[in-house]
DNA sequence: AGTGTTGGTCACAAATTGATACCACCCTAT
DNA sequence: ATAGGGTGGTATCAATTTGTGACCAACACT
């Protein structure tokens, strides 16, 4: 009980827990915080974003960006050529969310070694 | 092509971007952030994690404990006292990770009010 | 005419997560 | 004495989430 009211920041009412726990939940999906990554430097097309985030199935990206964009942090746009074309955008909210974004990527970036001696020490054990 | 090259920081290895994916998709899962925000103060046991960290089953909470561990970023210390007590508490390196995880959480807070107005806009839309 | 590109959707399979039961051990209240 | 609860787990199976491959229309290139 001593910590249940001090979880998150200024949790004044539980209804507000709960969108931050949504919003976290969207941030730290599985393909979410990549998207992010690829965007950082200006829009992106659909394919392009497929290839460069390795791994990633048409479907789940399809998905990952719609929620992305309901939630406000990036845009579509549809240019109605043919073959279509489809930008994605970091919007101006998305991009203030991308310093703590890439705060982490740094992170495990220069954590790399050190994580991977830990986890040879606990495999060995 | 271009951008191929640069997706993460210093990718001078087709190996060393793979342990960066490992680490970020070992952050951004489930409920790796919410362990790391419940242990920000000081050691906790089991149970009380669990009761903090709402809709945590116990396997859950095992396995990414576990995880956790094995990367070096929590500690566990068990208390051969009947009934047993198990103490998780952030390592030094884990600490250093709670700046970044901090980072996006109060993110997510500040910005829930923005979030929510975007979502009601798209499904209105 | 065949192959490839664009950005998708759909149905189904695979992987991940959740729910529940169970364990040994003790303490407390009945 | 016995029923109920707390400790930190594991095992099993169900439910949810994610991945796989097929398919689409409209064109360009060969």
């Amino acid at each position: 009980m001593t910590l249940s009211n001090m979880d998150f920041p200024t949790p004044s009412k539980d209804a507000d827990c709960r969108v931050v726990r949504e919003i976290l939940d969207r941030i730290a999906d599985k393909w979410s915080l990549y998207i992010f990554v690829a965007l950082r430097d200006g829009p992106v097309r659909f394919n392009e974003l497929r290839r460069q985030i390795d791994g990633i199935s048409q479907r789940m990206l399809t998905i990952t960006l719609r929620q992305l964009e309901r939630d406000g942090l990036i845009s579509r746009t549809l240019f109605p050529t043919i073959p279509p074309r489809v930008d994605y955008e970091l919007t101006a909210v998305g991009r203030t969310l991308l310093a703590p974004v890439m705060a982490l990527v740094i992170w495990a970036d220069s954590n790399r070694d050190v994580i991977e001696e830990a986890r040879q020490r606990y495999d060995a054990s």
